[in-house]
DNA sequence: TGCGGGCTTCTACAAATGTAGTAAAATAAT
DNA sequence: ATTATTTTACTACATTTGTAGAAGCCCGCA
């Protein structure tokens, strides 16, 4: 489920609220995304092809809502990312983020408090 | 800096050993990447005219080598992806890969330690 | 000093992406 | 009913991306 740059602020817009006709789905765009109404129709449409929506009728209205979930969308971004960019291991990406972004002290303390339930009991393989 | 797929493995084979020439890309491409000679030579142009790689003659023979650091690349590359797919965030993004995929415990560590470190004495703004 | 190879530069072309116009069909407003 | 408004279904078109062929130029060798 590979998603375009366009792709993607449709499906967080309808994510966000679903379903959404094309209408309320132009409503719900990110301020500064100026798009035709058929714009937002037309790559509704891609996203139906590819099935990344489902389309229904209600009436002569078509009503949208994805068809798969931002977690599995997300994933599959994070893979494609980590394989081009990260010779493939989430590690180096992970380490990479840590040193170079800057995280609040409160993310910091977050993802330890994760990495420390993940690791209390396993190891990768169990 | 935004690099395709395609320009993603030019480059991480430039990274790897440069300067290079073309034919010396073609022979380090991953199995499995089988371009024709000038499918890497039109990539290589292309790198060069958005300035990611630097063209230099060596006789007839054009040279070429990274222009900007696998680092500035990832960096934009984890910036686009948690625009795109993460709300412009790095939290979720660490939570979304420390939740779902399978670090080895020994990255665990590695993560929790640089986690420590960086954290130990400030918070995001000092 | 002409030849075989390798290298270069140009050109090509299909598929994907971003963006939208048009015309016809359905619905709502007088 | 007639008109005004929405929606839809198609078509269009420039750019970018993935891939590569063709033809010419330079160099070492017979």
């Amino acid at each position: 489920m590979k998603l375009t740059k366009a792709e993607w602020q449709i499906m967080n817009v309808l994510w966000e609220h679903h379903p959404a006709t094309a209408r309320q789905v132009a409503g719900r765009l990110p301020v500064g995304v100026k798009w035709a109404y058929t714009t937002i129709k037309t790559m509704l449409s891609r996203l139906a092809e590819k099935k990344a929506v489902r389309e229904s009728k209600k009436g002569n209205t078509s009503v949208y809502e994805p068809a798969v979930s931002r977690q599995k969308a997300q994933r599959s971004a994070v893979k494609d990312l980590v394989n081009q960019a990260f010779d493939g291991a989430f590690g180096p990406l992970m380490h990479f983020v840590v040193e170079d972004q800057r995280l609040t002290a409160k993310q910091r303390r977050e993802l330890m408090r994760a990495l420390e339930v993940k690791g209390g009991r396993e190891g990768p393989r169990r």
